[in-house]
DNA sequence: CCCCGATCTTGACCTAGATCAAGAGCCTGA
DNA sequence: TCAGGCTCTTGATCTAGGTCAAGATCGGGG
C-alpha cells in the first residue's frame, strides 16, 4: 500500500470525523500560540491564562468565500484571526459592498455587534483562514475577574474605532494615489508585526475589494497599479507585491 | 391650539432649560440627571449609581471654542455631554481638519484614547457646553462589581464603531446630496431622542466644519443646502434649518 | 456706531476619477 | 480539453465636485 493512498485514507477518515479532527488539529491553546504576545498583549498570569484558555473554541479553518457571521447574525462572540485573511463589509441596500476592514493574524473582529446585540457587518474569508471563537458572554464574565483582560479588550476596540477614523481621513480628503500608498503601507506594516516580509507579499483580496474598501473603482486601483510598477516604486505581478521604494511610498501616503 | 404647537412650544421649554442647566445647574447629580436613562440606560439599582455618582465629576460649563482635551494628551478621562455640543476632530499634517464626529447632550466622546493611552482626537465646544467627566481609572475599577456597566460602557464603544462605519460607507460612495441628506437626518434622529423638535434646529458647527465631516467643500455644501432650499425640501436661514419634506430627504440620504 | 475678519453664497472654470467599452489573461468545472 | 465567467488592464470620454474669484452678510471688539 503506497503512502500516498495511506494519506488519502487518512484525509478521508478524519473528513467523516471533522468535528473530532477540529479538535485534535486546531487545539493549540493560548499558551503556545506564536501569535500570543499580539493578540492578548497582557502580563497574564498562568492561572489566568488557563482560564482564558477553557472559553475559547477553536474550530475547523473556513474556506476562501466562506463567512464567519453575517449581518444581522445575533451577536454571540468576537473572532481571533489566528492564520489567513477575512474582510468585514456592509452591503448598502442599493446594493454597494462596503468594505470596512481586512483583518489578518492576531487581529480581532465582530466588536461591531456588541452595541446592538447583532453583527451589522459580514465577515467572510479571503482565502483559507482559521479563528478563534471569543464566546462573549464567558469573555465578560471571565474578564469581570481580570482586570488585565477587561481593560485589553477596550483597548482592542479603542484601537479600532482610532483605525476606523484614520480611514475616515482618508477617504474623506485623500487622492487615489495617496489611498492606495497608504493601503499598501498598512498592509506592510502588519506584515512586519507578525515577522513575515514587510516588502513582499501576496495580496488575498481582489482589485474590487480593494476599491470598495478605498472608495474607489476598480479601474482607478487597476491604473495606480501600474503606474506605481512603471515608476519602479512597485513590482506589481498580478497579486505578487513588491515595495521597492517605500519612503516614496510613505511620502505619498503623507500619514 | 394645534397638536403641533403644543409640541413645539414643549420643545422650545425643554430647550430653555437645556441652556439653564448648563449655566447654573452644572452640579446636579446622576440621578436626577434628564438624560439619565439615555445616557446610561442600566437598570442600575440605587446603590450602583451612588458608586458611579461618585466617581463622575462635573465642572464649569465650555465656553465655545474651548477644547476638552487635544490630540496627544494623556488620557484620562471620557466625557459624557450635558447640554450643548461638541466636536471631535484630527488634523492631518498637511494641515487638513478630519472632524470625526459631533457629541450632542447624552453622547459620549474621548473613547479614542483608551487604547494609546493618549487622545488621537481633539474635542473643542461649538457652543456653550457641560459635560461629566468620568475618570476611566475609577470608572474601571467601579465596571469590576458592576458587570451592567461595563457591558453597557462596551456598547458605547461597539455603537460609535458602527457609526464611523457608516460615515467610512456615506464617504465611499455617497454623492455631496446624499452626504448632506444623511447628515440632516441623522442631527435630526438625534434631537428626536433628546425629546426637542426632530425637524426644526439650529446647526451649532459651521458650514466649514460640516464640510470637513462629510469630505466635501464649503462651496458644495452651501450649494446643497441651498438646492434643498430652492426645492422646498428644506428651510434654510442662516444656521436655522427646518426640515420640511423628511421622506425625501431619507429617501435621497439612502440609509 | 463702525470696522475688520470670518463665514457664507454664487458664478465660471477645470480636473481627478467615474463611466463606458473592449480585450486579455485566469481559474474551474464539465 | 474547452467554454464561460471571473478578474484585471488599458483607452476614450464624461461629469460631479473641486478650485478660484468676488461679493454679501454677519458678529464681535473698540
Amino acid at each position: 500500500m503506497g503512502e500516498a493512498q495511506v494519506n488519502s485514507q487518512a484525509a478521508k477518515f478524519l473528513e467523516s470525523l471533522a468535528v473530532e479532527s477540529s479538535a485534535t488539529r486546531f487545539n493549540d491553546n493560548c499558551s503556545n500560540c506564536r501569535l500570543g504576545a499580539f493578540c492578548l498583549p497582557l502580563a497574564l498570569r498562568h492561572r489566568e491564562l488557563d482560564e482564558l484558555e477553557r472559553i475559547v473554541q477553536r474550530s475547523q479553518p473556513l474556506q476562501r468565500g466562506q463567512h464567519l457571521f453575517w449581518e444581522r447574525d445575533e451577536f454571540q462572540a468576537v473572532y481571533a484571526v489566528r492564520s489567513g485573511s477575512l474582510k468585514a463589509y456592509q452591503t448598502s441596500h442599493e446594493g454597494h459592498e462596503q468594505v470596512t476592514g481586512f483583518y489578518f493574524p492576531g487581529e480581532i473582529l465582530g466588536f461591531d455587534g456588541i452595541g446592538t446585540n447583532f453583527h451589522v457587518s459580514s465577515a467572510q474569508a479571503l482565502e483559507t483562514a482559521s479563528v478563534c471563537t471569543i464566546p462573549f458572554d464567558a469573555f465578560e464574565d471571565l474578564s469581570q475577574e481580570m482586570p488585565h483582560l477587561q481593560r485589553h479588550l477596550m483597548q482592542l476596540m479603542s484601537r479600532e474605532i482610532a483605525e476606523d477614523h484614520q480611514l475616515i481621513a482618508l477617504l474623506s480628503k485623500a487622492t487615489a494615489e495617496q489611498r492606495m500608498s497608504a493601503f499598501l503601507i498598512g498592509l506592510s506594516s502588519r506584515r512586519g508585526r507578525e515577522n513575515l516580509s514587510a516588502t513582499k507579499f501576496r495580496l488575498s483580496m481582489s482589485r474590487i475589494e480593494i476599491s470598495n474598501y478605498l472608495g474607489l473603482t476598480v479601474e482607478t486601483v487597476s491604473r495606480i497599479l501600474s503606474r506605481l510598477h512603471k515608476q519602479k516604486i512597485l513590482k506589481v505581478d498580478k497579486r505578487e507585491i513588491e515595495i521597492l521604494q517605500k519612503d516614496v511610498l510613505k511620502e505619498t501616503a503623507g500619514f
